[in-house]
DNA sequence: TGCAAAATAGCACGACCGTTCGTTCTAATT
DNA sequence: AATTAGAACGAACGGTCGTGCTATTTTGCA
C-alpha cells in the first residue's frame, strides 16, 4: 500500500530515460543505475538547500565529481532531473512517515504518529528544507511536469492524512461532523509555520509549538462544537485513550 | 506608531515617493524619482509572480520599456533592487493591513480586523503572492542584506500580531495564560496553509477554512486550558476561569 | 578474451544573467 | 548662450546556465 499510486521506479509517461533507449534485455549494467542512484541521492541533498528551482547540473557534476554531460546525460533534461528529486523525496517520505505511521492503530494512534513523524521530517536540524514545501512555493506560479508532481506527490500525502482523520472519525475518536480537510488544513498549517519558523527565523523550541498546536487542534475536535458561541455537549466520547502517542 | 521603526517617507538615499505627479509644479518632482517610484512597483507586481530570485532586471526592463542600464541605474546593484522590493511591500502592509486595523478598538477587535485583512491580502486572487513567504523559503538558506531586510519586516510584523494577542489578553478578551507567541504560531500556520492551498492547489473555498480555524483558535484561548493532559474534568470551563470576571 | 553497448568526458553553442562604460539627449542653471 | 547635471541608451564583458554533439573509456555478456 502505498500513499499515492504513482509509480517509483519507471516514469512511463515522461519517458525521457535516454539512458536505455531501446529494448536492450541482456545488459543489465548495475553501475549506470547505481552513479544515478548516487546522482539523485546528492541532487535531493542540494536540492533541500537550494531548491529545485537553484538546483543546477554543474555544481551537481562539480558536487559528484563528474562532468556536466555525465551527469546530464542521465537524466536528458534537467526537468527530468528535478522530477527525479521529487520522486525520490516521495519515496523518502513514505518510508520514513508514512509507512511506519500506519502500522499503529488506527484513529488517534495513527494520526498522532502520522503527524510526529511529519514534523519532525520538516524540522530536522541538518539536512533539512522540505522539497514539498519550498517547491510549492517555486512552483505555484509555474506550470508544467515539474509542478504536475510536485502537486500529484503533495495531494496524494494530503489525501492519505485526510484518511487517517476520517478513520479516526469513524474510530469515535474524532466528533463525528468533524471536517477532514478543514482539521487537515489547520494541521498543514502547523507544519508549515514549523518550517517557516525553524528555517527562516531560526527560531528555537518551535518544534514543541507545533506539538501543543496539535493537541489543542486534536482536543477541539474531540469536544464540543468549535464555533457555537455557547459551549455545550460536554459529552466526550473516550473509548480508548488518544494521543498517548504524541507525548513524550 | 508603526509595525517598524523604518521610516515611511525619508529614505535619504531611496526616497521612493510614490507622488506621481506628472504635473509640472515647477518643483521637486525630479522625474528620476517618479520612474524609480515605477520601476519598484513593476518589479514588485513581478516579483510576486516569479519571487525575489526570479526577479531579473533585463525582465524587468522589457516591462518598463527600457533598457536593463536605464533600470539598473536607479539601484545600482540587485540586492538593492531586492531590498527596495521588500520595503515597497513592507509599505503597502501596514497600509493596508496594520493600519486600518489598528484603528479598531483594542483586543479582539483589533485582532480579528487583523487578521482578516491579513488573510485577504495573501490570497487576493489576481496578483497574489505574499513576498514575505515566498521570500522567506528563498532565503532561508541564503544569508545576506535581503534577507536581512526580509526577516526584520517579517519579525516587526510578528511583534506587532503578538502585541495585538497581549492587548487582548489584557482587555480580559484571551484567557491570561495565554502564551501570545504561540497563538500567534497558530494562526500564522493558518495564513501559510491558506497561502499554500490557493497558490499552489488551487483549492477553492480556502478562505473560509482560514476563516474558521481562526473563530475555532480564538475561542480555545478564550475558553478552558487546552492542553491539560487529563481530559476527563468534564466541570464547565467557566469554573476554571477565574478572569471570567474581567470579560467585557 | 573480444566486442558491442553503455557510461562518461570533452567541447561548443546559444541564451541569459548582472554589471560596467561611454555616449546622447534633455532640462535646469549660470 | 554657455554650462552642467541627471536620465536613459546601447554595446559589451565575463560568467553560468541547459543542452546538443562527438570521442573515449568502462562495463558486462558471448
Amino acid at each position: 500500500m502505498s500513499v499515492s499510486e504513482l509509480p517509483r521506479k519507471p516514469a512511463p509517461a515522461t519517458d525521457g530515460d535516454l539512458v536505455r533507449t531501446s529494448a536492450n534485455e541482456g545488459r543489465i549494467s548495475h553501475k549506470g543505475q547505481q552513479t544515478k542512484a548516487a546522482i539523485i541521492d546528492a541532487a535531493l541533498r542540494l536540492a533541500t538547500q537550494v531548491g529545485l528551482e537553484g538546483l543546477s547540473i554543474g555544481a551537481l557534476a562539480e558536487l559528484m565529481h563528474m562532468s556536466k554531460s555525465g551527469v546530464f546525460a542521465h537524466f536528458g533534461s534537467r526537468e527530468e532531473l528535478q522530477i527525479s528529486v521529487i520522486r525520490e523525496y516521495h519515496a523518502r517520505f513514505e518510508e520514513e512517515v508514512f509507512f511506519p505511521a500506519i502500522d499503529e492503530a488506527r484513529g488517534l494512534p495513527r494520526l498522532s504518529a502520522l503527524f510526529e513523524r511529519w514534523i519532525r521530517r520538516v524540522s530536522v536540524e541538518l539536512d533539512s528544507g522540505c522539497i514539498y514545501i519550498s517547491g510549492a512555493v517555486e512552483f505555484d506560479d509555474r506550470p508544467g511536469p515539474v509542478r504536475d508532481a510536485l502537486a500529484s506527490m503533495v495531494g496524494a500525502w494530503h489525501a492519505a492524512l485526510a484518511r487517517a482523520i476520517g478513520i479516526a472519525v469513524d474510530e469515535g475518536h474524532l466528533r463525528a461532523d468533524t471536517d477532514p480537510l478543514q482539521m487537515l488544513f489547520e494541521l498543514h498549517g502547523l507544519i508549515l509555520a514549523l518550517h517557516h519558523d525553524a528555517r527562516f527565523l531560526r527560531n528555537p523550541g518551535v518544534l514543541d509549538r507545533a506539538r501543543r498546536g496539535f493537541a489543542r487542534v486534536i482536543a477541539d475536535y474531540q469536544t464540543a462544537p468549535k464555533d457555537a458561541p455557547t459551549a455545550t455537549a460536554p459529552a466526550s466520547p473516550q473509548s480508548t485513550n488518544p494521543q498517548s502517542s504524541l507525548q513524550e
